[in-house]
DNA sequence: CACTTGACCTGTCCGC
DNA sequence: TGCGGACAGGTCAAGT
């Protein structure tokens, strides 16, 4: 669930609350979502002061003072939390998604020496966390095989259609939320925007015309810089840096809609499977291809 | 090689 | 009220 706006929402909150903390003790319980602690725990990371975030696709990177960085994955139910008085003040939220930390899904605790705490929490033990020297984050075989940001500057509508064709027989939902084509593209934004295109998921791309690829092109980084602009979407238990939901799925037009009218021609929104996946559609807007 | 399906997990919801 | 089963969907490994 955490797509490319929730990850960057939670990156732009994590860069404001995080610099400078120094950390004072690591806390894990799954060992799977962090593999290498705790053995790297002590060594690379105590005592260490974080330096700054950064997100690449749906990733983020912690780089800490020691010229070692997190790595971290939230996969679909992953959230990363600061608590601490230092950090809120006196109203921090009481009631949202996230109570009292740590909860039963908290499998990592970065405790800092001003009292603050970063809560790593994933009710489906899909996320990791990995600790690697800040040299090396480039080299791992996610960076080196990810695509291009969609978002950046000279990510272009021709490079687009570019990436798109490496995969020209597939279905264009399949393509979009390829990692290895397009970066941070998940379920939500791929069905909004192929509907705001008006592009069926199930068409190959080859079948698709230049002019509907324009379209999709302008469409999902609208929506991409729309839903980071409404701090991400909130499904069932996105939260940002501060525990707090994000509000994208207020200006939803067919995720998780099924039965509700079509916003542009008022057909009944329907849900069906294409590669794998819960899909929303339009059948009307978005006719299936022959 | 291109593409699809299953596994990894747990909480929630639906029907009986 | 309890219980089995489907479902949620990011990514990688395994299968076709």
């Amino acid at each position: 669930m955490p797509e490319l706006p929730e990850v960057e929402t939670i990156r732009i909150g994590l860069a404001k609350l995080l610099p400078d903390r120094e950390i004072a003790d690591v806390w894990h319980d799954w060992q799977k979502s962090f593999p290498n602690a705790p053995a790297d725990v002590a060594r690379f990371m105590i005592g260490a002061k974080i330096k700054l975030v950064r997100r690449r696709a749906k990733v983020l990177i912690i780089e800490l003072s020691s010229e070692y960085s997190l790595v971290i994955h939230l996969k679909m139910t992953g959230q990363l939390v600061l608590r601490g008085k230092q950090s809120f003040g006196a109203g921090h939220p009481t009631k949202s998604l996230v109570g009292e930390l740590p909860d039963k899904s908290t499998r990592v605790i970065l405790d800092f020496t001003d009292g603050s705490k970063l809560f790593f929490n994933d009710q489906r033990k899909f996320g990791w966390m990995r600790l690697l020297p800040s040299v090396e984050v480039p080299l791992i075989d996610f960076m080196q095989k990810v695509g291009p940001e969609p978002l950046e500057d000279d990510f272009t509508v021709d490079r687009f259609i570019e990436r798109l064709a490496r995969r020209k027989n597939s279905p264009i939902k399949a393509v979009l939320l390829d990692q290895t084509v397009l970066a941070g593209v998940g379920n939500i934004y791929a069905d909004e925007s192929l509907w705001a295109a008006k592009i069926h998921p199930s068409t190959p791309v080859s079948k698709v015309s230049k002019p509907k690829l324009v379209t999709l092109y302008s469409a999902l980084r609208d929506i991409l810089k729309l839903s980071i602009e409404k701090g991400g979407s909130t499904d069932r238990n996105f939260v940002d840096a501060k525990g707090k939901e994000g509000s994208y799925l207020n200006f939803a037009q067919v995720f998780r809609k099924a039965g509700q009218p079509c916003p542009r021609c008022g057909t009944e929104i329907v849900k069906i499977r294409v590669a794998g996946r819960g899909t929303h559609i339009c059948p009307r807007c978005q006719r299936a291809p022959k």
